[in-house]
DNA sequence: TTGTGTTTTATTGCCTCC
DNA sequence: GGAGGCAATAAAACACAA
């Protein structure tokens, strides 16, 4: 019933469906002569008669003007209701069906416009997130060899160090050596000093150089992991940037018997180096893994 | 001029809502 | 069950390169 409508209403359309004759003949392109044309258009119709029973004009395009009001209407609502449908169609002199179906297609151009623009913005945020995803990745592998490096100085350290005599004499020295320049300079110039003390400055110092250039030097190299670890590890100490060393020359300091042993202060962590540091894997559970399909 | 790809207009069949 | 929407598709109109 519905369909047999439908179809009496688009043939209605079709058949009251009239362009000015100028405008048909504008549209003639293939460049047939006048009556060559005429013939084609009669025989097209004859056909169509014969299968329907009805004399059919053929599809025409809506004209430029019918085509910007339907879009001005489009823009307001891109829904069209029965009254508006009707009074719509009487303006632009359509079928009200003409234009239903004119507002049913331009409604799917528009939803795959949508579509392309809703791929652009995915696509654009997965190509920004996999960025991310890459620079932390070498980040992570940066980090990873540096701790290695790190790593392999400190066991080498450790196995020199456990209780090398010469190892102690130059601690002491470097002890010493930081006593006298302690006592030397003015005590708040210094305490001042101590607050941005590092074995760097130290190493800097021509005067303790050959001390550095010992135990300490190496030491700074693995500044920022010992930082790393005390940061994770040591969480009663309120220096979060604490430099080991720092600590240990306060201390001696303060406590001339106390015997720096950084080395097993970085044993005595909570968790190992290895723990202290796995937070930054990115191996862990893939929750990222959605985002690249390729994995 | 013609072949071919794209756009526009229209149809069909199915689905949902009232 | 009718009205209207949507997806899939047909077919005409159009654009354009060769």
């Amino acid at each position: 019933m519905q369909q047999q409508l439908d179809s009496s209403d688009s043939l209605g359309a079709l058949i009251s469906f009239c362009q000015p004759k100028e405008k048909k003949e504008e549209q003639n392109t293939h460049g047939y002569g006048a009556e060559f044309q005429a013939m084609l258009d009669r025989i097209n119709q004859e056909d169509l008669g014969y299968e329907t029973g009805l004399i059919l004009e053929k599809r025409q395009r809506l004209s430029l003007e019918q085509v910007k009001e339907l879009e001005r209407n489009f823009e307001v609502e891109n829904r069209l209701e029965p009254e508006r449908k009707v009074k719509l169609a009487e303006d632009l002199g359509l079928q009200p069906r003409q234009v239903a179906i004119w507002f049913q297609n331009r409604r799917t151009r528009w939803k795959t416009k949508q579509l392309q623009r809703d791929y652009g913005v995915l696509k654009a945020s997965y190509d920004a997130l996999k960025l991310d995803c890459d620079n932390l990745q070498q980040e992570k592998e940066a980090l990873n060899s540096t701790l290695r490096e790190l790593k392999e100085k400190i066991y080498r350290k450790s196995a020199e160090s456990n209780h090398s005599a010469e190892e102690e004499s130059l601690i002491s020295e470097f002890n010493n050596n930081v006593s006298e320049q302690y006592k030397a300079s003015d005590l708040h110039e210094n305490k001042k000093n101590k607050a941005s003390f590092g074995v760097h400055e130290n190493s800097k110092d021509g005067s303790s150089g050959r001390v550095s250039n010992g135990v300490v030097k190496e030491e700074n190299e693995s500044n920022t992991m010992f930082s790393i670890c005390f940061n994770g590890a040591s969480s009663s100490s309120s220096n979060a940037m604490v430099d080991p060393f720092w600590f240990s020359e306060s201390r001696a300091v303060a406590d001339k018997t106390y015997q720096p042993q950084p080395v097993r202060m970085e044993e005595q962590s909570l968790f190992p180096i290895e723990e202290s540091c796995n937070f930054l894997s990115v191996d862990q559970a893939p929750t990222l893994r959605w985002y690249f399909p390729e994995q």
